[in-house]
DNA sequence: ACCGATTATGTAATCGGTTACATAAACGAT
DNA sequence: ATCGTTTATGTAACCGATTACATAATCGGT
């Protein structure tokens, strides 16, 4: 009986070889001849043999293996752009790594960025420290981005976006439009605020302070910013919103709903993100469409293109679009 | 200047002692004297030593990671189980592998199964092949399971958890009460289908068979599942109904409110799993509980556990509960 | 029949740590 | 002063593959 794993000599010995010659039959099977394969071949189905990968790794000085530091794993938002990273990575042959940047402590972190860990970094989280993760294994930004980190970034047009939402809710006929906001300080929070005001601006709308709404992306301060909408007067508050995320957007919707009111007939609501629910709920919410799996997928393609040397220094933009639903309606007279 | 990055001999030079002392000092200080401990750290720090990580877990025989294996990562349900697993693995010095059983194939799944890729497998999807999972390394099974798959389990008790359904809209009255399933085949569907009939029978309720919709726990199952639901004549289909995933709930509740009727006036719901958003829908959805980070948690320990060499048979069985919102009133006069 | 090129395989160093075992020094007890 | 014990450290084998280099065998060409 054989209680221990087989190696490599194990194989070696059985096909009256030696072990270089597995090695090469395995890996490089044109590099053996016709019989030798064969009698290798026969030899690992005999033993059961499996390389053992960290072996190998440590020979070729790579681990296979990609890290993706995400600042909220149950968020679904992320996930589905992990989604889209796993899609890439596995076939390729790499295998991914998730932490959670709000549980792990700063050394653990820094420790992924170690290249006896994994091979590269794809950071999802804009708050991360950017000389901690310099000069290690490559990094690719998505999403959100480090401002500072010289990396490639796969993201949006965050202010295009905030542009598309708002030119449809002028066009709808409101004069009154409000802005809530997400967590001050993160990259997209400011994004989509400045392309807000701006394209409020270009339409000669006002945007006063007590129209922009704080919010940190979570459901919860999108009720709470509904609560302060509500007890602004209604004859200057808001007739429409730009919510920075679909989760705000449903928080507030359901806040709203609960004292009565009807979107869209007394408020019009935009989110961002689309999120799958969200065309499922009442109503059915008017968003812009992020690409998640898209992103992911670019981001996954991006770092193994720097993993075979290519250095390609411009951003990857990916399209947003507007997807029209029911919470958006004409402005009330 | 130093291009190659220090290795443990480039340590043990500077500080003049040998590398099975600086080992030591690093991994086990108390075994060394206190001045050499000082000479080695300094020179730790002098090179900018970092431990490689590969090297270790080869002598090891470990890999220092955790794969979980999930049906599908965009899916929220999935990433706050996740979430929970990383929360425990992270602090005990694992990390946590991610591959997703749908884009992945076999043989890929097979290898990660192997130890010197993982030490420790955290299943999450009940539909893979048990025997390509036996005796390699350790597994959990979480939420699902396998059925024949001899391991710990940590799941939820759907029966009783369809119990509380049932026993909640009876006691509003309702006579007919209907069940939209999860996929043919899934251990929790056949879990809470069965549940489901017993608390029906227990009561002396009907069952009948064009009461019970067939769905796969997606949100476009839950909709076609309205969609039949509203062809039957109103006089005899279900005044309640019990979904086995909140999503199929909410693609229900928007298909019957998109037709005119009114939740819980003309019809009561009750979902499975309460997912965050649900809370926020219109009407809030009444809904059974399951405790994600919980179970996620749960595994993790159990992994950590086996790991230990700790083995203990008896599944965990953490508790469901119902939460009652406005999805859910008196059965129609 | 001889020689350079090609092909197949073996030998042994290497990746970078850990650790069993050996050795030497220091210590306490008789 | 002697001996057993403890403590600190070094030597070298080992984890399990890969691969540079060496060697032997085969082949085609003259």
């Amino acid at each position: 009986m054989k209680h221990d794993r087989p190696k490599i000599s194990d194989v070696a010995r059985l096909a009256g070889v030696s072990t270089a010659t597995v090695s090469r039959a395995l890996s490089a099977p044109e590099r053996v001849s016709e019989e030798t394969r064969a009698a290798v071949q026969q030899a690992v189905e005999a033993t059961g043999y499996r390389l053992n990968l960290a072996a190998r790794n440590l020979r070729h000085r790579r681990t296979g293996g990609i890290v993706a530091l995400v600042p909220n794993l149950a968020n679904p938002f992320f996930s589905q752009i992990l989604s889209g990273i796993a899609s890439v990575l596995g076939p390729a042959g790499y295998n991914l790594l998730i932490a959670d940047t709000r549980t792990a402590d700063a050394q653990t972190l820094l420790d992924y960025a170690e290249p006896s860990r994994a091979d590269g970094l794809i950071i999802l989280d804009g708050t991360l420290p950017a000389t901690a993760l310099q000069g290690r294994v490559p990094v690719v930004e998505a999403c959100e981005w480090v401002p500072g980190l010289p990396a490639p970034r796969v993201k949006i047009d965050n202010r295009a976006a905030a542009g598309l939402a708002i030119g449809h809710l002028a066009d709808l006929g409101h004069r009154r439009i409000g802005h809530v906001a997400g967590p001050r300080g993160n990259v997209l929070t400011e994004a989509r605020l400045s392309g807000t005001a701006e394209a409020l601006a270009a339409r000669g709308l006002p945007f006063p302070e007590e129209h922009l709404y704080p919010g940190d992306f979570s459901l919860d301060s999108g009720r709470e910013a509904a609560r302060i909408w509500l007890d602004q007067p209604a004859a200057t508050r808001p007739t429409a919103l730009f919510l920075a995320s679909d989760a705000m957007a449903c928080g507030f919707i359901g806040e709203v709903q609960r004292h009565g009111l009807r979107v869209p007939g007394d408020l019009s609501v935009v989110g961002f993100d689309d999120i799958e629910l969200v065309a499922h709920i009442s109503p059915p919410l008017t968003t812009i469409r992020q690409p998640r799996t898209e992103i992911g997928r670019a981001a996954a393609e991006r770092m193994l293109a720097c993993l075979k040397g290519e250095t390609r220094e411009a951003d990857t933009v990916l399209p947003v679009e507007l997807i029209l639903r029911a919470s958006t309606g004409p402005a009330p007279a």
